[in-house]
DNA sequence: TGTACATCAGTGAACGCGCGTTCACTGATGTAC
DNA sequence: TGTACATCAGTGAACGCGCGTTCACTGATGTAC
């Protein structure tokens, strides 16, 4: 029943000398039913209408194998938030160079989210349709990566210049508007029609946005925008 | 297998007189079939982890049953939309009255919000976790209809001396990012703990709002009024 | 009011199916000497 | 390098269970005369 994962591989006397093809093998197929539930994910399944069977099936491996690598549907699904999550705290992280001033900052910002959601698109599928469905444990997981990931967002807009003499709760509260947005504006390209024809062209700079995401981005701007022209207003009127 | 609503009761000859109890007794079994769904998915199930045979059964009746009332678990969920939202519809007429204020006004929505999410917890609960669980029919019944939910705050935002002059694009674009804060408040409480801990006190204004919704409320309130002192920057920046 | 018939909400047995989980196993990879 | 043994990822049969759906039914309620 336990696939105990915090006593097991190369720990003490044992090295991790030799051990290659083996335990190529099994990162394979770890990947293969992680990979085989965000498909069937963003294939618009809840969570819990994925069976351990059915990702065992799709990973090309027998339902008892899926008990190697995890004890539990369950468990699976917490190893996508943490992986899910590393993926959007790299977004975070990335509009680390780029002007202090807020016109640009603000567009930047919703073209990396459109570019990370279309490249990391069962990621955000994920997180979005685990969000509300099914485990309460699950569930919470998310919650709280979300907190997290708005606490760092407020850390950051704590370096503009217009928000240094924030108190930490109001930058909580920003960030919180931010994150909404973000979040609604992620699940919307979710839905939109899938315009991926053409979407595996060589060529960089003729990245075809459908006309229904540009839409979408277009709205996502306005909103930031018209949420950062409340900025120099707050204190004097708060 | 089809249970015909279009064309079976009452129509063209047959007069519905004097069909008293056989009617009611109907009425009340669809009115459980649709309690239970209700209460299983407060209860933390995302709608497709609900069974028509679970329904039934704590509907007290045998599932064969079920197929009086809906032709399928997907039927019954989009009666529940339609509930669901003539509630949240109800909560946006409720303001009618009150001063054009910005300030109060705030103040009074989140107070009907809060409210309605207590008095309404479990079709909340519904539409928060249907709208993203399983079945792309309901999630698509449910975006549409919050689309339609945010299209008319719009109209209603119109009123406002502020917000005259705005196109109609504009006023869209602001109710949907009041809208998002509005769904993040209503997750937030629904997410909360549960301090129904003397809810059922006869005393009006002993209303014990709990610890943490109160905090959901103030986060709100301040999310709310931010968005709000952006409006009349929106033009001259924008 | 009384009788004969129609309607129809709910019953109960039965079906085939996919599920999660168990168990003893196989056989390739890795290790010790 | 060669042999004997250990490890362990993946196998395959088997289980009991709850599911959605079918079917012919019952019996109270409602209607016509």
């Amino acid at each position: 029943m336990t696939v105990n994962s915090s006593t097991s591989p190369g720990e003490g006397l044992a090295p991790t000398r030799e051990r290659r093809s083996q335990a190529q093998r099994r990162q394979r197929t770890r990947r293969s039913l992680l990979d085989a539930a965000l498909a069937q994910m963003d294939a618009g399944e809840s969570f819990d209408a994925v069976s351990l069977r059915g990702v065992a099936r799709a990973a090309g491996v027998v339902p008892t194998a899926f008990y190697r690598h995890f004890a539990s549907m369950n468990e699976l699904g917490l190893a996508l938030v943490d992986e899910s999550f590393r993926t959007l705290r790299a977004m975070l992280r990335e509009p680390r160079d780029g002007g202090p001033e807020p016109e640009p900052v603000i567009r930047r910002s919703v073209e990396i989210l459109v570019a990370h959601v279309r490249a990391h698109r069962q990621h955000f599928a994920f997180v979005a349709r685990a969000r509300s469905s099914g485990n309460t444990l699950l569930r919470r997981a998310i919650r709280d990566e979300i907190r997290l990931f708005a606490s760092e967002l407020a850390t950051d807009l704590a370096r503009f210049p217009l928000l240094r003499d924030w108190s930490t709760e109001d930058l909580q509260m920003l960030a919180g508007l931010l994150v909404n947005t973000m979040i609604a504006t992620a699940e919307a390209i979710l839905d939109a029609p899938t315009t991926d024809a053409g979407a595996a062209l060589p060529d960089g700079d003729r990245a075809p946005a459908s006309a229904p995401e540009a839409e979408i981005a277009r709205l996502a701007e306005k909103q930031l925008r018209l949420t950062m022209l409340a900025v120099p207003q707050w204190r004097s009127a708060g």
